[in-house]
DNA sequence: GTGACAATGACCCGAATGCGTCATTTTATC
DNA sequence: GATAAAATGACGCATTCGGGTCATTGTCAC
């Protein structure tokens, strides 16, 4: 957002020479970034890696896989932001590259205006993604995070079910908990009646799938 | 994509009454656009709410927050993307927005050129989000799920280890399984060994908590 | 001030669990 | 073919757990 800031160095990995080709004249249109080298391959580019802010990488490549490879980049340059610039779409390819670490999905079919932005973006620290990935993620992200239904658990109920989450047993959570053995018992009884279940395994269970602690 | 579509109708609830009126002027710009209506308040809006597209709603509002009024507002018209617009970037808001069904959230500093994008992208079922915003998710997404360790279970160990979290007792799995209650036993005592924990309360909270299962 | 409920505490009993030791068979792996 | 690991099965024993019943205290609403 200065003016005149140090350019970014962009390195590309992409298979595909005219779409690597492209990708090269319309980057290299911008006066804020610079592009340090354009590979066909996560091989071709390890045999001389040049320093760089962004690395623009594929994920269908001969030989080994843009996925794969997000760790091999890190560790070699930590501080560089790894934008995945694919044509797959799939959940599958979007989450283990985010798992992987990468810092950005964008989709081929994203217009070279958006690429451009997203290069900044990332060199800022942002994760840009084209809005259909943002969908997916989304998705997923709620469906792991539940409508959570109510029990009606008391405060008391939720910490001596936190601490049977912990993995204590009745004497020890009578011991944090400043309260006598049977005392924790008959709170038990009233947890399991609440949430529907009959042992703590099925309490503990329901009580991290569905969030209740 | 297609040449002259019919135009996206835009509705915006946001008190600032510069930032709103900025706000409808730069979005009129568009040819793709209508706007159909901008109110300072949830409660205005819903007074004589017109139908629409694609609202971008702000947070802090007076009276009804936005985030609240999402399901309302879902309840109303369940086709209608709801983009947050606003000023607060932090993870709670951006979350709670999330699961409150929000389709996108764009941070007021977003240049109007992408606000503008934006709409359109949540228009055709994408979920526009600002950098920043998308690595918020991300981060959460990734420290949510599992940087996962090994613990070499066998094959049989994980079966028996998800009937475990399924809430089964040592009787049950045997008949699951078909084999006899005392070999379950003796799978269990390995289970517990590899993960280093000595109850099953503690077992299942791992393999939830790790994604062991 | 009475009923409802949460929190505390106690006892009993049968079943389930954790842990130890041992043994046989199957399946890889070298 | 030997060795190692996994899968199977068994028994004993002390402990824990689940479920039942009962009682006291405090708080809150009506």
């Amino acid at each position: 957002m200065t003016t005149n800031p140090a350019p970014i160095r962009v390195a590309i990995v992409e298979d595909h020479a005219d779409f690597r080709d492209g990708l090269r004249l319309m980057l290299s249109s911008s006066q804020r970034l610079t592009i340090v080298g354009a590979f066909p391959s996560v091989e071709a580019s390890m045999r001389d890696f040049p320093e760089c802010d962004v690395l623009l990488l594929d994920i269908n490549l001969p030989g080994r896989s843009g996925i794969e490879s997000i760790p091999v980049y890190k560790r070699q340059s930590a501080a560089m932001q790894i934008v995945m610039l694919t044509g797959l779409d799939d959940d599958e390819s979007i989450f283990n590259a985010i798992l992987a670490g990468a810092d950005g999905y964008l989709l081929k079919k994203t217009p070279p205006a958006r690429v451009l932005a997203a290069v900044e973006d990332a060199a800022e620290g942002g994760t840009p993604m084209t809005p259909y990935v943002a969908r997916r993620v989304i998705e997923h992200f709620k469906s792991t995070s539940p409508a959570k239904t109510e029990y009606q658990l008391s405060d008391r109920e939720r910490e001596i079910l936190s601490a049977l989450v912990k993995g204590l047993d009745n004497r020890q959570i009578a011991d944090t908990l400043f309260i006598s053995y049977e005392t924790v018992r008959n709170h038990l009884k009233h947890i399991y009646e609440k949430l529907h279940v009959n042992s703590r395994t099925q309490a503990v269970s329901k009580a991290i799938t569905e969030r209740i602690v």
